[in-house]
DNA sequence: TTTCTGTGGTTGCGTGTGCAACTGCTGTGC
DNA sequence: GCACAGCAGTTGCACACGCAACCACAGAAA
């Protein structure tokens, strides 16, 4: 049944658990905090990042791989938390920037330490000293799935 | 914002979008080609890996890691899709089996070239010569979050 | 200008997910 | 035996997702 080097085929499937079973774990510890989810800081983080911590919400959609659609709904959910704002986009009146607010950066800070410890605990230990050989690996995944 | 190793968080950065584009990549792939998700693939592999290609719908919810709520829903639909069949368990009656069927063992086989051909294109190039590290270190991942 | 193609964002619909609550059964403790 | 804590699996509910269809606007073409 595999043709393709096994040794591939099983990296690909420890990646599919991997991913399953750290970021349940890491919701996990979030919602036992009462925080939200991992992705609400990578939102956030997203915007944070922003010299203007401003994006639109094509361009946040990019950033945290969601579909258009499904970014305008999220938007919503933390709009309505106060965390960002929809702002009208003075160069495009089709579009809207989604603006971080001061209540999103206070969130952003409460919720890292522990998506931190998380990271920490669930992901760090088993990287060993390869942490920039893995990480330079799977930025090519993406560049190589991307298209 | 960021206490621990750069490299660190980079690589937790890196495997989450690897892991979005990636398993996207591949769902567009096998859509594009009639075929059902990759989960699909994921639950009958994992029934077929089995000698008697069997297993208990918690026994396969662990597997794919997947709530017993989602996969008892999972199950409804790949078994009226025909490819597995829940038998009752003689050994424990609350229990029940869930058995993969002949098209189920067709549906295995027609979906994998295409599965393939995703991990080949979108993977692995990825890994180099560095499978079977990359292997260890994700099943080390696996294996600290999963308590 | 006017038209036309295309893009940014949202919404209706069908579908997938988790949590908590429930049923039916197991197995231990008494 | 009989109660009772606990597990296997399913279901009601609330919520998240993608696709296709939609509106408003942009930008090139004529």
């Amino acid at each position: 049944m595999a043709r393709i080097d096994d040794e591939v085929l099983g990296a690909w499937r420890a990646f599919l658990n991997a991913h399953a079973h750290a970021t349940r774990a890491i919701n996990r510890d979030l919602a036992a905090a009462g925080l939200p989810d991992l992705s609400w800081y990578d939102l956030l983080w997203a915007l944070y990042r922003q010299p203007d911590r401003r994006l639109r919400v094509n361009e946040l959609a990019r950033e945290v791989v969601l579909s258009a659609t499904a970014m305008s709904r999220f938007v919503d959910r933390v709009e309505a938390a106060g965390y960002v704002r929809r702002e009208p986009d003075p160069d495009d009146r089709r579009a809207l920037k989604v603006a971080l607010t001061d209540a999103g950066v206070d969130a952003l800070r409460a919720i890292w330490p522990v998506y931190e410890r998380g990271i920490e605990r669930h992901f760090a230990p088993a990287l060993g000293g390869s942490a920039g050989r893995v990480r330079r690996i799977l930025e090519r995944v993406s560049e190589s799935a991307r298209g």
